[in-house]
DNA sequence: ACTAAGGGTTATAGTAACTATAAGGTCAAT
DNA sequence: ATTGACCTTATAGTTACTATAACCCTTAGT
């Protein structure tokens, strides 16, 4: 007797912030499902389309990629099933991101070395485009930390 | 009288760690000058080539991007001038890195939150699950650390 | 001289996760 | 009726490569 409310593409970006065209995005690659449509031909959502596109959400804050987020959205369906590949998923997604963090925590030392390094005089001088040039570690005593 | 040794392509990445392909790509893009070529069409590289292309994997290595890269050439090449441009994008990337820094580490924060909160049951049960699907921060004290 | 392996050459398409653009249809209000 | 804000589609661009195909060159071995 009641129908349920629906949210066009636009109330459901501004709901969840993700953006219109990401929606459309997120239906054309399969990870929504296919929108059903007004009359007019606009898409309309449910609450289960909204609670899917939220799961995604956090998942993407996460850094799971779309593929991942596919895979546990299958995973998460299956409500009798172990949620032991969930589980592997976010271990496997920790490792991951440990390991970005090791990247970028080298990239952060190394970039304040060289930033210390700058004494403002010409490039021909610079100790920075030195060190970028390859000519490694020798004599930096002198003007670097 | 002598000539310069020069590289083919294969050995100037054997010799740099980029790869062929690679090297070839950065010359259509323009970040390395369009090689001479041998007699029979291979490209010859000399060794400017070589120092050019140990800057770029360097500075790839920060984590600048390859506009980053070109620009920061671009401002090497001019000897005489301030090293001020180098420096500020040196700093630009250093706050860039930080920031990614900052964005993973809460990744890290949550995904250890998670991880610690599956304790093998079914997917209903699941936390984890729970968790992504927004159902926020409500009753977790049971189960999670 | 012939051949096969291991180089090199080009052009094109695919990757991830969107973003931007164009060209148009719909809806609510004035 | 017209404006403005929404919706629709399709296509191309982004980053930094990687993969593929189809072909040419060089060199060592028989």
């Amino acid at each position: 007797m009641m129908s349920e409310k629906s949210y066009t593409v636009g109330r459901l970006a501004a709901d969840t912030g993700i953006k219109a065209v990401t929606i459309r995005y997120y239906e054309k690659i399969g990870l929504l499902p296919k929108a059903s449509r007004s009359e007019s031909g606009y898409r309309l959502y449910s609450e289960a389309d909204y609670s899917r596109l939220l799961f995604i959400r956090r998942s993407r804050g996460l850094g799971f990629s779309l593929d991942d987020i596919r895979e546990l959205l299958s995973l998460a369906d299956r409500q009798q099933d172990s949620c032991a590949g969930v589980d592997a998923k976010v271990e496997q997604q920790l490792e991951q991101v440990r390991s970005r963090l090791k990247d970028l925590r080298a990239m952060e030392q190394e970039l304040e070395r060289l930033s210390a390094c700058c004494d403002g005089g010409a490039i021909m001088d610079c100790r920075i485009v030195e060190t970028l040039s390859g000519e490694a570690a020798h004599n930096r005593r002198a003007k670097c930390s």
